[in-house]
DNA sequence: CGTGGTTTATAAAAAATTTAATAAACTTGC
DNA sequence: GCAAGTTTATTAAATTTTTTATAAACCACG
């Protein structure tokens, strides 16, 4: 823990051999699989003799594990070391309107431990605070001794977030420090805030299907719209980290006014809430669907029409369709912009990814050039639903260069 | 040059050396002010008799020279040192539908040759080709002594260049081999391929206004519209180095086909071309403007458009105003997507930025978020129409990471 | 099944770097 | 104007790192 917690300054042999560890750490952490000492070795600009020391001493300080002899062509097989997978921990915390999360990973992103409480309601007052703060304490004390080994805790929250300041603008906004002051000072740990898109796009970036990708765009379609930029390999979280408000671009044709007091954002159109308003419109204007009369009209939420377009709901596969075709549209406009080498999209909406690639594809010819457009690959996120804490905790790694 | 040109890979003494030697040339170069030793030991990490001995081996080999004393507030004066502007050269090459020229800049880009041909055609001809390599080839000749010092060569390009593989896909394009290979099988020297947008917001990102912006959007606003994106202080290519196509985004009401093959794309209503054509337009109304009876209509270039804007012709003015208009509200979209810190316009438009100002900013306030626009300053830039050499060269030293 | 080629690992010798000590240069305060 | 405090520069001693040499592990080929 020491390795990470102290900032090593200094010209002296102590700091120098701090450094080249904490990049040794990082370089088999980033690795996928276990290295050798001669390949580490080479990557650090080392020799062997005192790379195998500095291995050593790792060793010794539990950071690194043997992992045994790697299979090679010819030659004396080496010995291969990875992080130990449980010298440390880190948390993320997802909270959604409706729900709070806090998962617990380990050096491998293995999840060692998880709690939930999907009867959450977010809500903006000090009392919803904390309970938030006393949820994470719960979480912190049931981790027993892992707790000292923990090496900083990341958070997804909704709304428009300030990830350089750590600043909430829309929940909790109401503290005369920031979130993550008021965070690091109950919990006396590395704190790291971003808001639930660009937290999935984390989990996407480093773990899901744009691993290997330099260039990617990372759509969360759920009840809202939102949008992860990555370039160069980085997230772009622009000036204050308010980047990725892809549902706020005035691509549409509707007027309907929108939370943030303009007309015309894509938002409006492409979301869970558009599917929702647009279902009840025809419906009232006595279009057939499968999904009545189960249930009443007003108690439909986007997830059910989700469910009735899998199952073959007319209607449904239809408000998808134009949705889809819209996303594209507006997708390929990014294309333009950012040349990227795939589009994922996740959120709630992949459970209708079949009905929904065409439409986007189609869609997205319609406004993207050729050229980017034929290099672009549209995947649909596999993280699945509760992948956010995932990426909250990704933050604190990425934080000390160790993914 | 030898600590450029070679590739030192190992993990022997000499490859460390060099390896310390090239940070140190890095930083001194990327420091505006001259560096004294504790401060270049500090960085490095480095006890400062190293670090001596290193600036002196720099400095026997031309590369450091020495400065003098610092001034400071107590201590003893240190001797400070910079990188010898003369050490080496860069050489940026400006490739444009009517215009072709070659600058050479030392090492703080400063020109210190420039030749242009302003009768040059672009034309997708070997003829054409073979006269910008003899051009350039006569310009390297020129150079006497100083061509044995040039790190490499910069172009910037009119048209669509895939600036990872090296490839203009509309000039030249006739060429079994990539533009850049072709280059430098003639020139034998490292050569770096862009458009010429790209080629501008390099110069505006490491010399021109958005030199401290990590987040930053930069418009070439001339005949046609393009863009470069900074974000995390690179500049984003995406995928295939095409990105930056601003001006074939879809935000448009009109329905004018583009050369892409697509109905409304923004250059067709935000460009020189989109200003010449809706001037011609009104004036066959019959609209009055200040710039005709002298010329006829038919010869009307959008500069002339733009001198007469300067002037008070109202005709011009409207017409740059309803363009600054609409390029602030497809800025604003930009602004909600990526979050810059600055936005700044280039291009020959610069010339009328009195006009733009006002009504570009309008224009912003219809589609961005107040948020991210309160912190985002629009800027114009005051590199000049002949600052895209800078730019091509610039990629030479991005390239050696001295900038 | 042993010899030659290749890579890894370890131990002693050689080289390079840091540390510590000292001198030099400069400011401030009395 | 001199002593105390601060920073840079240089030199010699101590430490660390690399180099070199040697052994170990493994494959392929005859």
């Amino acid at each position: 823990m020491e390795l990470f917690r102290t900032q090593h300054n200094g010209t002296d042999m102590e700091s120098k051999q701090f450094a080249q560890k904490r990049k040794m750490v990082a370089f088999l952490n980033k690795s996928e699989d276990p290295l050798a000492i001669p390949a580490i070795c080479r990557r650090l600009r080392l020799s062997v003799p005192t790379g195998t020391k500095l291995v050593n001493e790792l060793i010794a300080d539990g950071i690194v594990v043997e992992v045994g002899k790697m299979e090679t062509d010819n030659g004396r097989r080496p010995v291969v070391y990875k992080i130990n997978p449980e010298y440390a921990y880190t948390i993320g915390v997802e909270i959604l309107l409706k729900r709070i999360s806090v998962s617990v990973f380990n050096m491998e992103m293995v999840e060692v431990f998880q709690k939930k409480d999907n009867e959450f309601v977010l809500e903006n007052t000090p009392e919803c605070l904390s309970f938030v703060v006393d949820f994470i304490g719960q979480c912190l004390e049931e981790l027993d001794e892992k707790k000292t080994r923990v090496l900083g805790m990341g958070l997804g929250i909704t709304g428009r977030v300030n990830s350089k300041t750590g600043e909430s603008y829309n929940y909790f906004n109401f503290l005369e420090e920031t979130l993550t002051e008021h965070l690091s000072s109950k919990f006396e740990l590395p704190i790291f805030l971003d808001n639930d898109t660009h937290v999935m796009g984390m989990a996407e970036r480093f773990f899901g299907k744009a691993r290997k990708e330099k260039n990617a765009l990372i759509v969360n379609l759920s009840r809202g719209l939102g949008m992860t930029v990555i370039s160069n390999g980085k997230v772009v979280l622009g000036n204050q980290g308010f980047a990725g408000e892809f549902g706020h671009m005035q691509f549409g044709e509707s007027s309907k006014l929108c939370i943030c007091g303009k007309r015309g954002c894509l938002g409006m159109e492409v979301s869970g809430y558009a599917l929702e308003e647009n279902f009840k419109e025809y419906v009232k204007n006595g279009e057939k669907t499968l999904l009545l009369p189960e249930g009443e009209l007003r108690k439909v939420r986007y997830d059910n029409i989700l469910q009735a377009a899998r199952k073959g709901d007319a209607l449904s596969i239809a408000l998808l369709h134009d949705i889809g075709f819209k996303l594209g549209k507006a997708l390929g406009n990014v294309i333009n912009l950012l040349n990227p080498g795939s589009i994922i999209l996740g959120g709630k909406f992949v459970v209708a990814s079949d009905i929904l690639a065409d439409s986007v594809k189609s869609g997205m010819t319609h406004t993207a050039l050729s050229q980017p457009l034929r290099t672009c690959d549209l995947l649909f996120s596999e993280a699945g639903d509760e992948s956010g804490g995932k990426g909250a905790a990704a933050q604190v790694l990425y934080h000390y260069d160790l993914i």
